[in-house]
RNA sequence: GGCCCGGUAGUUUAGUUGGUUAGAAUGCCGCCCUGUCACGGCGGAGGUCGUCGGUUCAAGUCCGAUCCGGGUCGCCA
């Protein structure tokens, strides 16, 4: 007999049917002569009875060797259960399976923790036997999540022109970015491959050929530290099309995430997404990717502040910095102990320190009050809306220091408070990044996202004026959710003399240039058309419709912090027969010894 | 590379100012049980306390080193 049904499907309106389940043994209750298993499939849960006197004494016999994770077959009938023993927290729980034949596939080994959802187990654990981990429901639903996403961005591109095309994985190293993973060629010694970052070189090419628009759904890697959002490699959904604006490409990914996001979360999503200049989204949320599902934006007090006897604020306005606060409603009684909690807070940001104004029922307090009068505090207390009863934490330094620690501060507020509405989804395109940004490391300027960028055309002008180069906007947009950028494009350079401006502004002479992108630019001598595009981050994006804290719960078999993968024990030392081979030297390997 | 946190049965963990046999829950094994669904009852096994060294009459506990894991800053055009 062959499998007739899911486990996860039966339902009420299949009672009498006779089924052939196959599965893996979830629970067991052995009630003595009666057995209860729940056996689970990749579709769902249904419970299965083993009567001793329906079944004869034989079969049952071997039911009562049933462990957890046996692997399965039955057949038996649906019954629906009587009134008091339906199990409403299963979709299932309306019928069962009355077992007549059982047949055991294969057994198992007791496995080192429940197969089941909301277990609290350590990661390393969970991935050293992640087949194991991956047999939860919840995984699985991340997973299928997963591939229906993808489907959808399949079909979504198809239906708009769009062609799927693989570009190469062992490509040319470019040392702008981010570090490579290197792969040694072992029929050009001492020469080496990289795996792409991204296939930004290559999908302008396809410009050039004139296959207009294209998407892959595609692995990166990058050789850098991990995060629980990072890994060394990740997908993205890759695009780039030619003929069309800025606004043309926003709205077709807009039309693609609303699709995604209705048709597999049932949320339901505005269109056209909010759009924010960089420069604003600097200035009032402290950081280029926003979570705009609350308030508590950042204000500028400089004015209130400047020239008094306060040398700390004085010396910070004289250098060209700012005095920003946020603002904490109903908080001025925050303990003492928060807020040196929180001054070490800003200080992992690079500020220098935290200071605050306490509006409380029996008058103000700050660590500055008697350098200003009551008025300045009353005018502060005006300009930035505050009442009776709220707080202002306030950080004076450098505009992009006092960014990042107010940003920062400013969504841990919110986290505190509980401010943030975790079944909300605010999308934010954040437009007009800078083109360039200034290297303290380098001293020089660097393109932001990167050289092929086009810069704004009102901003060309400023290209040849070397003190100007930080005021330059780009056709360049980030989609944020929730404070996640979880995609991020722009539009190209397509004229070779503006190219070379922008390599020139960054430091780069024709011959660098050459040296690291000639095949470009050679193809960039035959027509290259307008074009533009965007990637899509999926980890990230997935990890964000599950619910997820880590883009580890979204990807089958991802690696740990360090790189590592505890089950198949990658990365491994190798055969120094296989290092000759690749010409590679292996005396770093025998000093270890 | 810096900082922070952690490592005790298969798993999740308790362990006080250093003190006598390291405790619990769950899982596992055995017996019993015909309506459970986190089934229940009785019994049992299971620990190099990450590793190495030191202090001490005595170390899971204190000190030093080291390994591993997680978070974070830097880094991630």
């Amino acid at each position: 007999m062959k499998r007739s049904n899911v486990c996860g499907e039966l339902r009420k309106s299949d009672v009498d049917k006779e089924v052939v389940l196959c599965g893996w043994v979830s629970r067991r209750r052995d009630h003595g002569g009666l057995i209860f298993v729940d056996l689970r499939d990749r579709s769902g849960i249904v419970q299965i009875v083993f009567d001793e006197a329906a079944i004869g004494a034989t079969a049952f016999d071997v039911a009562e060797t049933l462990r957890n994770e046996f692997v399965i077959q039955v057949t038996g009938t649906v019954r629906a259960r009587s009134e008091d023993t339906i199990n409403p927290k299963m979709d299932t729980g309306e019928i069962e399976i009355v077992v007549s034949e059982l047949e055991i596939l294969n057994r198992s080994k007791t496995p080192p923790f429940y197969i089941q959802d909301g277990i609290d187990v350590d990661e390393n654990v969970r991935l050293k036997y992640r087949y194991l981990d991956l047999r939860r429901p919840e995984m699985q639903q991340n997973l299928m999540l997963r591939h229906k996403v993808t489907m959808i961005m399949r079909n979504y591109l198809d239906k708009h022109g769009f062609l799927e095309i693989e570009t190469p994985m062992l490509c040319r190293s470019t040392p702008e970015g981010a570090r490579d993973f290197l792969v040694p060629s072992r029929l050009n010694a001492g020469q080496f491959y990289a795996l792409p970052q991204s296939p930004q070189i290559f999908k302008q090419l396809l410009m050039v050929s004139g296959l207009e628009r294209y998407f892959q759904i595609v692995r990166c890697f990058r050789d850098e530290d991990l995060r629980a959002d990072r890994q060394p490699e990740f997908t993205q959904l890759d695009i780039e099309t030619s003929f069309l604006d800025q606004n043309d490409i926003l709205t077709i990914m807009e039309g693609l995430v609303k699709e995604i996001f209705e048709s597999t979360l049932n949320a339901k999503i505005e269109t056209p997404f909010k759009r924010m200049p960089w420069q604003e989204a600097m200035d009032r949320f402290g950081s280029d990717k926003p979570d705009l599902r609350f308030g508590m934006e950042l204000m500028d007090i400089s004015k209130f502040v400047g020239g008094s006897d306060f040398k700390v604020f004085n010396s910070v306005l004289e250098s060209g910095g700012q005095i920003k606060v946020i603002k904490v409603d109903g908080y001025a009684d925050i303990p003492r102990r928060e807020l040196d909690g929180l001054v070490q807070f800003v200080q992992t940001y690079g500020a220098k320190g935290l200071a605050w104004i306490q509006y409380s029922k029996d008058g103000i307090k700050s660590p500055f009050k008697k350098f200003y009068s009551d008025e300045t505090f009353e005018q502060i207390r005006v300009a930035t809306g505050a009442e009776i009863g709220d707080l202002l934490l306030v950080v004076g330094d450098k505009p992009s220091v006092v960014a990042q620690a107010l940003g920062e501060l400013r969504l841990e507020m919110a986290r505190r408070r509980g401010l943030i509405d975790p079944d909300k989804l605010c999308f934010l395109w954040v437009v007009d990044f800078p083109m360039f940004e200034y290297s303290d490391e380098d001293k020089r300027f660097k393109a932001m996202h990167h050289p092929f960028t086009m810069p704004r055309k009102e901003d060309w002008n400023l290209l040849d004026k070397p003190d100007e180069l930080g005021k330059i906007r780009a056709d360049a947009y980030d989609i944020v959710l929730n404070g996640v950028e979880v995609g991020g494009g722009s539009l190209r350079i397509y004229q070779s003399d503006l190219q070379q401006k922008v390599f020139k502004a960054i430091g780069l002479t024709d011959d660098e240039a050459r040296a690291k992108f000639g095949f470009l630019l050679d193809a960039f001598e035959y027509g290259p058309p307008p074009h533009g595009g965007i990637a899509f981050g999926l980890d990230r994006l997935i990890m964000l419709m599950a619910k997820r804290k880590s883009i580890r719960d979204v990807i089958a078999f991802p690696k740990t912090q360090s790189a590592i993968d505890p089950m198949s024990h990658a990365p491994s030392e190798v055969d120094d027969k296989q290092l000759r081979e690749l010409h590679i030297k292996t005396t770093v390997k025998k000093a270890q010894q």
